[in-house]
DNA sequence: CGAATAGTGTCTGTAAGACAATATTCA
DNA sequence: TGAATATTGTCTTACAGACACTATTCG
């Protein structure tokens, strides 16, 4: 064996969370205010270090640590990259296995009072939140913010970051805040319906001063589901 | 700080690689013969510790790993995902950060001498190579070749495993080969010339007893253009 | 009825896919 | 000239995108 075997030349690992939900004013983040050192006093990306007593593999570490801050259990969870580096936190040479969570309108409302209290939502502006973040989490975001609006033309992620049960013209809309452009009615309605990820619910529409819309749920609300074009 | 900050506490951390290349029997990737403990014997994916005093960050562990396997230094390299668990070694909690590199023909010819002793090509079969391999490498083997067969349909990833210049129909040759499936010569040659990512050989034609053919080179030999449609 | 939104239908230009024709070399 | 492959062109059909029409409710 090598020196590297001794646990004093082990990098440090984390794994660290880019939450993602919607609220009225669009994508928004979840943030965490630190309380240590270092950056004490910033904003950073809900993470933590890896448990090895405690968490069997990856994702559970990723599962652990959104428990935490969210109380939720069961959301959208997708690894989206790692990095590592000697200066990207002070400690010492560090990892950071980044995953991108996306939670339900629902999960938001109903776990409002168990969220931890260090903890708030950001709205998304552009490439990242428009005010300084702690270690190089900044870029994580703006590469989080990358991989899901590219998603968005060409799966059906924008149906996980509404409540279970919802319009297609509810859905529509979140494509289009997400894409930040307007689609044509006819076509997305014959997207969804050969991307086939939608099931109606049955007899329950949604009332209003014009004629009821058909209230449609997720066939699977933690799988992503592939378009063969873009939308 | 929590008790998680001691290096006892810390998970093992390597760069593991999947090195990709054409070889006459169609696409191979490179392993290693182990030496020691654990799976002594077994092959595996070329990868080794991170070396924090010497790495600067992962991709440099990652093309010090190549450059020690194979003596290339500028391959395309991505990374693929990054696996970590309790039990995929029986050493400890472990985590391999996973790269795919494609190295040209050229490459390979010209580092033939370089290349490890432990090290061989092995012929890719269906989703992995045929013989079992050490630790999760096999299913790490069936990611890359997963994404690399998914990259095929929309990027000109098989530009990067030809040797440096080549001609339009040895490019269709090479979708062909990894799509498993023939491809029309005009529409190839139509969705070539709009992804813009080759320039012909000015005078340069490769003869035989036919019509010459242009010579091509790829305007980048390192970055990956993607398509707007499906090849 | 009028307003508002849901949901479906039609028309047209573009382009993908199949196929064919032409070009250029060597033997 | 014939064989072999490179390169370009044509034709037909499918379908995406734009747009319009119908449906259904409330006030």
């Amino acid at each position: 064996m090598t020196t590297h075997d001794n646990d004093a030349f082990k990098p440090i690992a984390t794994v660290d969370l880019a939450i993602f939900s919607l609220s009225p004013a669009g994508l928004s983040v979840l943030l965490i205010r630190r309380a240590g050192a270092p950056f004490a006093g910033d904003w950073a990306l809900p993470g933590g270090w890896i448990h090895i007593d405690e968490d069997a593999d990856l994702e559970a570490a990723a599962r652990r640590v959104l428990k935490e801050k969210t109380g939720v259990e069961t959301p959208y969870l997708e690894q989206l990259q790692t990095t590592g580096s000697a200066g990207r936190d002070p400690r010492g040479w560090s990892i950071s296995i980044v995953y991108i969570a996306l939670l339900s309108a629902d999960d938001v409302e109903e776990r409002r009072d168990v969220m931890a209290g260090d903890a708030e939502w950001r709205p998304v502006e552009g490439d990242g939140v428009g005010f300084p973040i702690a270690f190089d989490h900044a870029s994580l975001i703006k590469e989080a913010l990358s991989r899901i609006r590219n998603k968005v033309e060409y799966s059906n992620l924008p149906g996980h970051l509404l409540p279970a049960r919802f319009t297609l013209s509810e859905l529509q809309s979140v494509y289009e805040n997400l894409l930040g452009r307007k689609l044509d009615k006819s076509a997305f309605r014959k997207r969804m319906a050969e991307a086939d990820f939608l099931e109606p619910v049955e007899g329950e529409m949604r009332r209003a001063s014009n004629r009821p819309a058909q209230v449609f749920r997720l066939k699977d609300a933690q799988s992503l589901v592939l378009f063969d074009r873009r939308i």
